[in-house]
DNA sequence: GGGTTATAAAACCACATGGTTGACCATGTC
DNA sequence: GACATGGTCAACCATGTGGTTTTATAACCC
């Protein structure tokens, strides 16, 4: 479960609309036209960008009236988090490393 | 710098057999043949997939005779772990109020 | 009912991606 | 020099992606 959904899951957060949008929801729910007018892009185009949300899990949609209502699901996200924390103590020893490299060495 | 990067990290991490290259090389260099090994794949579409790290800036590749010594570069995992640690408040809170919602309706 | 609003769905285009194979180029070994 | 090893590069194929435009549908307003 975990392994799987980790490639839509990076996938999704490899464009820069998508992560804007994300960053949108994250003040609260939005519709999709809401989500939509910032990009200078077709409404077409945007609601494809929010299926793709939808599909890794990150958005979810409902109906209200004649808008699609988008809340924000953040538990891919943190997989997302966990699985790149496994590096974290790697990360900081390498550039720990560096940084005591450069001091005795100031060139 | 930080915005752009995130295109190709995020691009970068999005295929299983990637992941498992950072992996490997997470307990030491490798070559690129030691990478390519466990991956049911060509020489060539292993390479490929190398070359994208690279270009990610996950890897450097240095000339060893006639290997390629891959060494694992975590700065740009450490910025993709922080803008998704942007959310960490808000996926607690959310799961915490699932959990609490749970809790009170037992079902 | 008729018009407007919010969105979906489909067809299309250009380009990127993941994979292959085959030719090629170094480097090391005999 | 001859040959194997480690790797790159280019061409190719199928599929996916990001975008468009057009058409359709469902809900609301008058």
């Amino acid at each position: 479960m975990v392994e799987r959904n980790l490639d839509t899951t990076f996938t999704a957060l490899a464009d820069p609309t998508r992560r804007a949008m994300l960053a949108a929801l994250s003040t609260g729910e939005k519709s999709i036209g809401e989500l939509a007018a910032p990009h200078a892009m077709s409404f077409a185009g945007a609601s494809k960008h929010v299926g793709v949300l939808v599909r890794a899990g990150l958005v979810r949609r409902r109906k209200v009236g004649r808008q699609q209502v988008c809340t924000l699901e953040a538990a891919p996200l943190r997989d997302a988090e966990q699985w790149l924390r496994r590096w974290e103590g790697f990360w900081t020893h390498r550039l720990d490393a560096l940084e005591a490299a450069l001091n005795e060495k100031p060139q």
